[in-house]
DNA sequence: ATTGACATTGGAGTGACTCCAAGGTTTAGC
DNA sequence: GCTAAACCTTGGAGTCACTCCAATGTCAAT
């Protein structure tokens, strides 16, 4: 198979492609002969598959490349002693992120909810208000403080 | 205050102020005459502050900055309007990432679990074992499919 | 006077792509 | 056989958001 296909099968780009095997971490397939197309394999299908699956993983690439390699050649040695601390590692990772996120969406849902407010009163007040209304609901929000309208503590204005 | 406390009390280096600066999203600040060294207020923090917690939400740097200017200038009209939109694309922006990250972990369980199982059976055969075994716990929990050892979908060696 | 911690600038490097131009090849239809 | 569209090739430049570096200047304390 020629690599737009490959490409297609597997969710990226042929640059994508390209690049791997440019920066090395992935092997040059063969090239029919010839015409110079690159010809990919099922298996290089699944190699690079695999790749791609712990680069989704957030893993750095060079990491994947030889994790995607280890697997490809059966080490099993690297395979049973690097990648359980690598895992760990990605595993208390993606635990941080995710309690990062949820703190991130709490934030947004307040700001959210002050938003709405805001506009309402807005409306009621035929579209104009005090200017900092909104922008330190903004910054209370995603902030903890507004600078610009109470910057000596003062609970804001209207 | 100069820039290094600035960057102290907001948690990124002084490298990133300065990027921050020469890209133009936050403005020049004071020069203390004569020494060329910056000179922020508390105005300033707070105009940072606002700038780097967006970007903590992994909103793109030219966004973050032109939201952070609305609540600095205090202008209503584009923070009530165009706010909420960018919110709530935030929001789903975020709920996919936490399914994609719970997804992964799942993922990487099996694989830790697929592992230890494997690390206990190669220390009951003294060492050595099948080559694929760890590999191809590898490709079933990140990838769902073995190639090198299982091509034609057999259930595995040894 | 010297040391050390700060500050300045311009410019290069990083990671992981992404896009582009200028060309060669293959395939389908007429 | 000709043409057009859809593929492929390469090298190289651009992107984002920093990050690091060298060479130099400033300042406070000993």
């Amino acid at each position: 198979m020629r690599i737009g296909e490959l490409a297609e099968r597997i969710g990226v780009s042929t640059d994508t492609i390209r690049f791997y095997e440019k920066s090395g971490v992935l092997p040059r397939p063969d090239r029919q002969r010839s015409n110079g197309y690159r010809s990919y394999s099922e298996l290089d299908v699944e190699h690079l598959r695999l790749l791609i699956d712990l680069r989704r993983l957030e893993i750095p690439l060079e990491d994947a490349a030889r994790m995607a390699g280890w697997c490809h050649a059966g080490h099993c040695e690297s395979t049973t002693s690097e990648l359980p601390r690598l895992i760990a590692g990605r595993r208390a990772e993606i635990a941080r992120r995710i309690d990062g996120l949820r703190e991130l969406d709490a934030r947004m849902a307040e700001l959210e909810r002050h938003l709405v407010r805001d506009r309402r009163t807005l409306r009621l007040l035929g579209g104009e208000a005090p200017c900092c209304d909104a922008a330190s609901a903004v910054i209370d929000a995603v902030d903890g403080g507004c600078a610009c309208c109470s910057p000596a503590g003062s609970a804001g204005p209207s």
